[in-house]
DNA sequence: TTCAGAAATGACCAATCGGTCATTTTTTGA
DNA sequence: TCAAAAAATGACCGATTGGTCATTTCTGAA
């Protein structure tokens, strides 16, 4: 990797968790100058300006977690499994695999009203996640695992909702507790279609 | 009202939806200057500093939104009745009944890591909710419309969970199609606990 | 009607914001 | 080895931020 890309990297890497913590607007390019180490002049060769950095920021926070995810999910030999695994690596809300926390939820509510383009990125992040589900539950009923009569869309859905609703809730709580409900309950569908 | 607690309150109302709608970090005092053509010397007679009319707003911003809801929820004859006036309530998060969206999740996630103070008022609010669902799946226990092995509390954070999750997706996509999804199975597992 | 206290004004402040650029340093390939 | 290109620097820019305060205007009770 060439010098430059080499920089660019290191600073979407130190950029990332401080977005994803404190937000696009209240993160200033001062903020990142302190993380990294360098010089303001050095962040404008990388970066055209901070929208570009928040942007990068943004899909390397997706991409991170979204690597995480697959890894653990890829150990599952099921596709009850693979449920289990995605529904287990959120389930630390106050210790998320993320600094910051879920960043569909944090860069979503932010971009909502605001920013389009993030906004549109978080939107694809949202149904890649529910893809991914739905893909589980289809593998499952394909080889037998599942009841066939299993709605696998909308299921997606409604897991999607609720392990991210259960983040938001167990993050303002500061435990665990609300999402631990959430996990026991999700898995208990599962099993109820499992045959 | 002595005028002073007027343009208090006034102020108050203009700033909430800019709040809830671009963030507290986003939101600039010249914003709310702008929306009520009040002078900045004005705005800090009425509030001591940005912070404390960002908490008011936040408030605001609550306390509408749960009157509102009461309001819709009183109308309800049955203990399944106010289950659903919720789950209509909320079901058009495109257009939704506050300007900006769900104040919970806007400034939830925003205080998360930052905020202690408005991080501490959501977790109430999301509480609130909790317990104005749990009450209402007691109350049909407790008169025979629903069955009492269901477990109150466990499905009040199911159901507000999956409604802001619903939330976020919804504004996400810019359409309500995933949150009908939604609201078509909380009703469901209402009616499947329906005697 | 008067006048003291409250409310409103807007010029002003230091600090910080995102961003630029001439200059220096480092990297790279011939 | 060396020169051209790329990267890094930090002083500097105008604009905007949250916030202050002397002054003026308004309000309401005596």
């Amino acid at each position: 990797m060439a010098k430059g890309e080499e920089t660019r990297q290191f600073i979407i890497e130190k950029a990332a968790p401080i977005f994803n913590t404190k937000g696009i607007a209240a993160t200033s390019m001062s903020d990142i100058m302190e993380a990294t180490k360098l010089s303001k002049g050095s962040m404008y060769v990388h970066f055209e300006n901070k929208e570009v950095l928040a942007c990068a920021a943004v899909d390397h926070n997706m991409k991170v977690l979204g690597d995480k995810l697959i890894s653990e999910i890829s150990k599952s030999k099921t596709a009850k499994d693979e449920l289990f695994a995605y529904i287990d690596f959120f389930s630390n809300a106050v210790n998320p695999p993320l600094t910051g926390g879920c960043p569909l939820l944090n860069f979503g509510t932010e971009a909502d009203d605001t920013n389009p383009i993030v906004k549109e990125k978080i939107n694809k992040g949202c149904n890649a996640n529910q893809q991914l589900l739905a893909s589980s539950v289809n593998k499952g009923i394909a080889n037998g695992e599942f009841n066939p009569n299993w709605n696998a869309e909308e299921f997606a859905v409604i897991m999607f909702a609720m392990m991210e609703g259960g983040h938001l809730i167990s993050r303002m709580s500061g435990n665990n507790d609300k999402m631990k409900i959430i996990s026991k309950t999700l898995k208990n569908i599962i099993e109820e279609n499992s045959l």
